[in-house]
RNA sequence: GGCCCCUUCGUCUAGCGGUUAGGACGCGGCCCUUUCACGGCUGAAACACGGGUUCGAUUCCCGUAGGGGUCACCA
């Protein structure tokens, strides 16, 4: 294992990393791919790749949300640590600290309505201002607040100075504490905000590298104002080492939504993707290493470094996928892709014939569908449906051709593919044909299609029985020669 | 609008002061060939712009433009 460059939290703290998604109905194929580096990172690093379920929206969060969460990363082959975290049993444990920095005097009670807050809103709005919580009550006695009137909690932060982020991926960046308002830890009926529970759930899990999408660089440095103001109330709030993942975009640039079409994992799925093939795909957007382009799971363990990671957003490729995924069909087992593939086909479908057949139908598909449906003519029973192609291509002097065939197929009983294509190929030379005019028609009566594998393999796959009664089933009868 | 981030072929990327700017997908051509694929060879295709720094900038700095993110008692 290298010792890569990365940043560290400045300790040698063995490494803690965390896949957060929120139950949304779906596993965006952006958060896996932050899940995916999350996990690598911790697997380069041998060190915990925890997971953590942010339940805490009740109405998004049904058992069946968190289930498709499970199952896409079960799918994607990534296993992580420990029992997963659920936010939502974590509650007290917010409520807890955000009454420890209450008492402490980091945090005040704010009596602000929401009302009171939007008005404040838009004036600031109108008067082209920043939009932040003005402090109205940071230093407001509480008792000038109406009697029993509904509070919220808010953090002190600091008004001077700045706060520094050294992420992993981003570089350093500043922001002026001017620019952090004091944001709510606790709502008025006392449930902790995301912004504080996120916080306290990543320094219990003992987080050492915040792995995220860099949609929340701005909550890192609001999350950092929590961790500094618990530093001197409990120990073990050490700052994490934070790495802000670009976000993936779609083909016009625009950040990745419902009109770019497939977004969760499952979609992938459904198309006909392999795991290994996503697995790879989403590793090889926004991180590098040199030319490699196709790296399989233990490669991309011993590989993966936050220092690969870019910092522009990339844009999604299906093509770039289904060229990739076409690879890792052509290297995958057989009898793998046969069950694939048979659970598309059908009842129809039959494993075995399917795993003899998979050496010469796997070129052919770039995904499962593909290869599903390049494997139906096995499949199909007579009398065969012909595509308009291959209706066209049987006329009557090649009908003609198929009685010969039939005629020279039948005594053959060597039915092996290279017995065959001597056979076929020694009638050809003797009608003085191209075997093209023999393989053409051959092909059209046993697939019902002008395309399929090699003529001889179909043949071979079929069977002598089958082959012939599908050659008879177009032949001409025999007749004058033309 | 404030703040923050980003900018190498159409796309994903390599590059980390001196290169014929490399690879991959896609696209064109050729070869292989019974079709379609696979495979092989090959071609076109990029440093957003303007200033600096430097003997020398794709690379470092500053602007401009463009793109993105974020500003809730959502997560």
């Amino acid at each position: 294992m290298t010792s890569d460059s990365d940043k560290s939290a400045g300790t040698d703290r063995p490494v803690v990393t965390r896949f957060a998604p929120s139950p949304t109905g779906f596993l965006h194929i952006g958060n896996a791919r932050t899940g995916l580096f999350s996990w690598l990172y911790a697997r380069h690093n041998g060190g915990k790749a925890l997971l953590r379920i942010e339940d805490t929206d009740k109405q998004r969060s049904t058992q069946e949300a968190i289930d498709v969460i499970f199952e896409g990363l079960d799918w994607l082959g990534l296993k992580f640590d420990d029992e997963p975290v659920f936010q939502s049993e974590r509650a007290a444990r917010h409520a807890e600290v955000a009454l420890k920095l209450l008492e402490a005097g980091k945090a005040y009670k704010c009596f602000a309505t929401s009302e009171e807050l939007a008005q404040m809103r838009d004036e600031q709005r109108a008067a082209k201002k920043p939009l932040r919580y003005d402090g109205r009550w940071r230093d407001r006695d509480p008792s000038e607040a109406p009697q029993d009137a509904p509070y919220t909690v808010r953090i002190k932060t600091p008004e001077r100075g700045e706060t520094v982020v050294d992420d992993a991926v981003q570089g350093r960046v500043t922001v002026k504490n001017s620019e952090i308002d004091d944001f709510i830890l606790l709502r008025a009926d006392g449930s902790p905000t995301y912004m504080l529970a996120v916080v306290v759930d990543d320094m219990d899990m003992g987080c050492t590298h915040i792995i995220r999408g860099d949609d929340h660089l701005n909550n890192a440095f609001r999350q950092l104002q929590v961790i500094h103001a618990m530093q001197g109330i409990e120990d073990g709030w050490e700052e994490p080492t934070y790495a802000h993942v670009p976000l993936i975009h779609g083909n016009d640039g625009a950040k990745l939504s419902k009109r770019h079409g497939a977004l969760g994992v499952r979609d992938y799925r459904a198309m006909g993707i392999l795991p290994e093939a996503l697995f790879n795909y989403l590793l090889r957007l926004g991180w590098g290493h040199g030319d490699k382009e196709e790296i399989n799971r233990d490669e991309a363990i011993d590989l993966f470094d936050l220092s690969g990671v870019g910092k522009s957003p990339s844009r999604f490729d299906m093509k770039k996928l289904l060229n990739l995924n076409g690879h890792y069909i052509r290297q995958a087992d057989d009898a793998r892709l046969a069950q694939i593939a048979a659970a598309q086909i059908g009842d129809t479908a039959n494993v075995a014939l399917l795993t003899e057949a998979m050496p010469v139908l796997k070129t052919r598909a770039r995904d499962m569908n593909e290869l599903a449906d390049g494997a139906a003519f096995l499949f199909k029973q007579r009398p065969l449906e012909m595509t308009e192609k291959a209706a066209a291509l049987l006329d009557d002097e090649a009908r003609g051709r198929l009685a010969k065939i039939s005629d020279a197929l039948s005594v053959e009983t060597d039915w092996t593919t290279d017995a065959l294509e001597a056979n076929l190929k020694a009638m050809a030379e003797k009608l003085e044909m191209g075997l093209g005019k023999l393989a053409q028609p051959l092909r059209a009566a046993l697939t019902g299609q002008t395309t399929s594998p090699g003529i001889f393999d179909v043949l071979a796959l079929l069977g002598k029985d089958e082959s012939l009664a599908r050659i008879n089933a177009q032949a001409l009868p025999a007749g004058p020669t033309d």
